[in-house]
DNA sequence: GTTTATGCAAAGGCTTTGCATTTCA
DNA sequence: TGAAATGCAAAGCCTTTGCATAAAC
């Protein structure tokens, strides 16, 4: 799927999801869904605060919050917390599901796949009768180049 | 093992560790490992705060950040982020191994434990060449009670 | 024309920081 | 005695809120 394919699909997705719940279609959100898939990897609100600043949009920080609430509500982007208060997004439709690994050294962020976790999930709301709607995985340590540097220190 | 024991334990573990790193042994430090301790499930600064300003010991909230980031790093709690910018703890020391189930709807959070995860762990590890110190797993969804009441309305 | 969304600035909540005072080693 | 920890209050950071203005429907 190329780029416009995805951003078209993106664009359906939410302008349905504005009607089924009601809500206004305005111009601001559809272009803070536009920016956000134009974004590469994890950004946050700051990042797309002073990319729409560059360009024609001009949106506050309010409306920013306010859409990335909805645009987690119908699962078109994804929070995450790595450390700290401050959210994480990134973009959910068309991107194979991953996981998470943080080194605490240097704050980098790396992504694998594993489909046992998949497993795991299934397990656990069988056992625990939950509806399961998404998961969060992420192993914390030290990645192999912070490991050399500390090994020589 | 009795509660007692256990406190000697991680009483002991914390002295060995502020020796090691040339930290002072104050009273408020252990005051604050002890309370800690007390504590049965998960707890917030705040909370901790509360506890010890009613009973002997009246330690700043500063020294109860500074203090809960020692016990972080020698291990003795662990620190959760469950949703929103808080932190939420947990003392670490003599409790199995187990992740977190959070209910989206009442905020509710329920525990399991499943060994595969450790198999990912491992997995990760090596194909990434990381030193894993610790690792978050949260499912989110919708608990049972939840979900029936959903469905009602 | 209503009602909802936007934008701005102010307020909030948790956490960190600065600095004077105390205390451990 | 000297370096490090404590306590308090102020500052910081991200996020939410209130309210006047603008714009969907």
């Amino acid at each position: 799927m190329v780029m416009t394919e995805i951003q078209d699909n993106v664009q359906r997705i939410f302008k349905e999801y504005l009607e089924r719940k009601g809500h206004r279609k305005t111009p601001e959100r559809f272009a803070i869904l536009s920016e956000v898939y134009a974004q590469e990897g994890h950004f946050d609100i700051e990042r797309l605060y002073g990319r729409m600043k560059s360009k024609k949009y001009r949106v506050s920080r309010a409306t920013l919050y306010n859409t990335m609430d909805l645009l987690l509500e119908c699962d078109l982007v994804r929070r995450h917390r790595f450390t700290g208060a401050q959210s994480w997004f990134e973009k959910a439709h068309a991107y194979r599901q991953h996981d998470h690994v943080i080194c605490d050294a240097c704050g980098e962020v790396f992504e694998f796949c594993d489909p046992r976790i998949q497993q795991i999930r299934n397990s656990v709301s069988e056992a625990m009768g939950f509806r399961i709607h998404h998961h969060t995985l992420h192993f914390h340590g030290t990645c192999a180049t912070c490991s050399a540097k500390l090994q020589r220190s």
